[in-house]
DNA sequence: TAAGATTGTGGGTAGTTGTGGGTAATTTCC
DNA sequence: GGAAATTACCCACAACTACCCACAATCTTA
């Protein structure tokens, strides 16, 4: 069953083959739309993992990237470093796609991994790197999140 | 008879089986609006259980998470902790949802359960995990009780 | 009260999904 | 231009999942 279009929820424990390969779990591709013509743009995530974005969900951060002014010095470094390890990503006919060593390098990614949905994107962790961030994330202001838990009721 | 559309009262004790499937109640199903598509979104809950959302009343938190910048750290960290663990479920011809192993072992699940209507949503207990909660509430303060007196006339 | 329908529970089977590896096409580099 | 390396495409298999059928217990209705 799929729930919208291009949107991403569960964790998967799948693994990275010998040659970069790395599945899209099954509940994920049939939420694709057609528009996406079976492509991902992959990227750095913020946190030590891979951002994996549906094509079109890509095309919108494009556009936005495009608005920002390069006078302002901070928008030139934030569009460069978002559009510089940016790249895209079809996948083959098993449902796989292939990253870059680069990003594999950045992510810290070995054999096993963990594919997260994040609603609008998916992040591949390394599962000890993820463990860590969480661990980090517990020092998070309490009161800050709260607030966000305030505003959406669950 | 069902009251509300998608609103759930009662409790049932039902099994688990070998394959992780569990009963959702007559009633429940009775109650639920055709847009749900017979799809369950089942999630951790924020007690030691596992929370069943109808389809329609997912949506609506993931449109939520949907507006929150990954710009933020911690709204990073809410988006994955919220979606992470979710993932939808249609029952089959027998009334019959699928859990996943994860949240069999977060919620402590044997072979005996106890669902719980919560209004909006269906919890899944061990029943033995909701009598030591039941416990634990009884030393609720009663301030809070009176506060929450002042939102809910019953 | 008896017959029929509904509901909860168990299990078998066919199709799908994840994973590994092989071969042909393409690109890169000397 | 040709060899080496890389990439894209294809096939195969094991594990898993979704779907189907069966049956007993309960509830409904005539």
């Amino acid at each position: 069953m799929t729930l919208t279009n291009n949107t991403f929820i569960g964790e998967y424990a799948y693994s990275l083959d010998s040659k970069g390969r790395v599945n899209i779990p099954a509940k994920f591709r049939q939420s694709l739309s057609d528009d996406n013509e079976g492509t991902f743009v992959i990227a750095r995530g913020m946190d030590a993992c891979v951002w994996v974005y549906p094509l079109i969900q890509w095309k919108d951060i494009e556009s936005n990237l495009r608005n920002l002014s390069s006078l302002s010095k901070i928008n030139r470094t934030f569009v460069r470093n978002t559009a510089r390890y940016a790249s895209p990503s079809t996948y083959d006919k098993q449902g796989r796609i292939t990253l870059t060593p680069s990003l594999i390098d950045y992510a810290n990614l070995d054999k096993d991994v963990l594919i997260v949905g994040m609603v609008n994107k998916i992040e591949i962790w390394n599962p000890t790197r993820l463990d860590e961030t969480d661990k980090q994330n517990l020092e998070i202001d309490p009161a800050a999140y709260d607030e966000l838990a305030k505003n959406i009721i669950i």
